[in-house]
DNA sequence: GGGTTAACTCAACTATATTGAGTTTTCAAG
DNA sequence: CTTGAAAACTCAATATAGTTGAGTTAACCC
């Protein structure tokens, strides 16, 4: 009749061993350094389940013994870390005038970075250029192949064909199926694939902002303007991941009935200076301007705050998020002036007396966040576990 | 150091088997019903784990056999579908001057209804009036107590102290802590708590417009408005449960910026007729008024067009669902009117030309769907396996 | 120094799923 | 009508992984 519960997959004694070291992997990650029979309490397993399992990841190279804590009594605990040597995850950003590549470690932190420019217009453009940059990446690290846990590659959205694909900036290739079998099977890896503003979010989770957080939203500035929705630490992503064009929400501006990225994206701030004669060619550019206190500039900046600030309270109202975090491709000083400028709305499920979290972050990944983002995919999938096996349908 | 992956719990046998019986029991439910090689192949299992499961779960009374299907060729395929008598959930609704119930057999069909008028203004009141209600329907279907597989209770939300907690109708114990906690105590059961556009969202899953859907949007009509976000077949409460409160969205009406609940709601209806002279009492009325054609009706009818076609478009480009449900206390012929009449925005990820699903659909619950709501969260648990056992935070 | 506490190990046990051989029933081809 | 292929299902043996309970070790406290 149906598809309910088409993805869930049973159970059984190799999916669940997975499941657990991804388990005892999410809680050496959280803490940093612990020991077994702590990991054990958190989650639900007997100390000697965690006593194999961390057997088992030591031998993989995955974690490393990593100090000793006294507790009040009893004996020394001996404490376990994630080896930033132990996987690698890369990272692969498609744009339409040039692809960026990163290596993390799997701590999260970069080991090796490249960019090319490259115009890519067709599908095979974009097979021989990430062919290309996965391979000089891999020479960068110069590690055990083995040691690469997964290709993530960022493309910017929307998938398939649907009434959000206006944007000036699309890639030609996008708009076509399933692009995740034609580029696993080019660069012999799995691959995952999200778009910028997911990429980033995920980003913030594994080295940034929302480190520690289950739940949030990030807010995107790229070509236009994204959001990345996480909830119990994955992306929410939608029945065919499409998911957070905020950049498509009606607002009003000036009178007129615009659509938000129309004026809150880095192309209606280039564009505004462009009209006063001010060609901008990457975000030091912007961050100058803005330092200079360039009028255009901070003409943009005001005409911003009302717009977004209603965004960013609609997505508070919808998802309840533990905070809402911006970033992407703007210059920090702007980012901090628009988070110093918002006037968010107090008639919103976030407005709460006891929260411990300020309602709007700041993204830390910088400019770079969408590549980052695409490597932070692979790692976030070894820590979290899913229900679902079989990949979803775009 | 912080959170991560908090209420994620590690798997063993007992665990999984309990995973893969609701894996079996959710492949009977979408398929009505269905043979054991059938469910292995969906499911990953093997025919045999499937066998000895589908045994446990007659002997539990869960399943039973229901005719044979010959495929191609082979032996005839024994099928298995639910057993309605297999369990029972019971809903509670409690809103500020009544109580209903209801109980639902295993396959979601109401085996039972009641109602008492009475003003619940605090704990205690609450608390008794749960009690009263949750024995009156266990008499009235006179079954096994250990039949029932749980209590679901809604309660208008938001949870906690928020700046949403603006509305006329709230009830005097929210605000307050964990309600979870007590009415679990005070009514001898594990309890479900969500409030009703959550609910009645579920509501649709179980025997519904939403039935073989895994990610939707239910758009509700209380008392204000809500929406209930469904994602891969679990409901997305958000951080703290107050999720989808979508009545917040702010809107232009007549050039004024009012929130979307201040137009679009029963609430605004019965105002707009009150101020006319109009007295309406319950659903029924508002139907009459609707054949009559009155003018005041219509005049609101025309109101809710811009600002519902702009929500319903931004929950598209948010969450980008399979498609959104409209439904709650409002009558069906009022709802089809608006599903009508509204024109949802061509820039939005769900105007897609490869549909299979309208963008809009009426819910089927009807006038009751939040308290159906309330027991149907009890059955789609029984049906959808979480990875998270710990209770989420409130 | 003796008792207590807590982390951890070892070995036996248990629960559950898988595997592969075998059985039954049906359809289809000769 | 016979024979063979196909598919569903069962049985018994096997494998994997987690649990249990009885130690062992090392630290603190009195």
């Amino acid at each position: 009749m149906n598809a309910v519960n088409e993805h869930i997959v049973g159970a059984n004694a190799g999916r669940s061993r997975g499941h657990n070291r991804q388990v005892v992997l999410g809680r050496i990650r959280a803490a940093e350094q612990i020991g077994r029979a702590e990991i054990a309490r958190a989650s639900g397993l007997s100390t000697q389940a965690v006593s194999n399992i961390i057997a088992d990841l030591i031998g993989d190279g995955l974690i490393r013994e990593q100090g000793t804590r006294r507790p009040t009594r009893g004996l020394p605990v001996t404490q376990y870390a994630l080896n930033p040597l132990g996987g690698y995850a890369i990272g692969i950003e498609i744009r339409p005038d040039a692809i960026f590549g990163v290596v993390l470690d799997f701590c999260g932190n970069p080991v090796a970075q490249q960019r090319r420019e490259v115009r890519v217009n067709s599908r095979a453009d974009v097979i021989a250029a990430a062919r290309d940059m996965n391979g000089a990446l891999q020479q960068a690290i110069a590690a055990d192949p083995d040691r690469v846990l997964g290709i993530g590659v960022v493309m910017p959205g929307p998938f398939g064909s649907t009434g959000a694909n206006s944007r000036a900036s699309e890639l030609p290739i996008l708009g076509e199926d399933a692009p995740q079998d034609w580029l696993s099977e080019a660069l012999g890896a799995p691959v995952l694939i999200e778009n910028d503003a997911n990429a980033a979010a995920i980003s913030e989770r594994v080295s940034g902002a929302a480190q520690g957080l289950e739940s949030y939203a990030f807010v995107y500035f790229g070509t236009g303007l994204g959001l990345g929705i996480v909830h119990k630490g994955r992306l929410m992503a939608g029945a065919l991941g499409n998911a957070g064009e905020i950049g498509h929400i009606p607002v009003c501006d000036n009178g007129n009935m615009v659509v938000l990225e129309d004026v809150v994206s880095r192309l209606s701030l280039t564009a505004a200076l462009r009209a006063g004669g001010i060609t901008v060619h990457n975000v030091d550019d912007l961050a100058a301007l803005y330092e200079a206190g360039n009028p255009i500039v901070m003409g943009w900046l005001e005409r911003v705050v009302a717009p977004l600030s209603t965004a960013v309270g609609i997505v508070e109202n919808l998802f309840d998020p533990q905070t809402v975090i911006l970033g992407g491709a703007m210059p920090d000083n702007i980012l901090d002036h628009i988070l110093a400028s918002l006037h968010l709305p107090a008639r919103s499920v976030a407005n709460r007396p006891d929260r411990d979290i300020p309602r709007l972050l700041r993204g830390k990944s910088g400019r770079m966040t969408a590549t980052f983002g695409a490597a932070a995919l692979v790692v976030n999938r070894a820590f979290v576990p899913e229900i679902v096996s079989q990949p979803r349908a775009r």
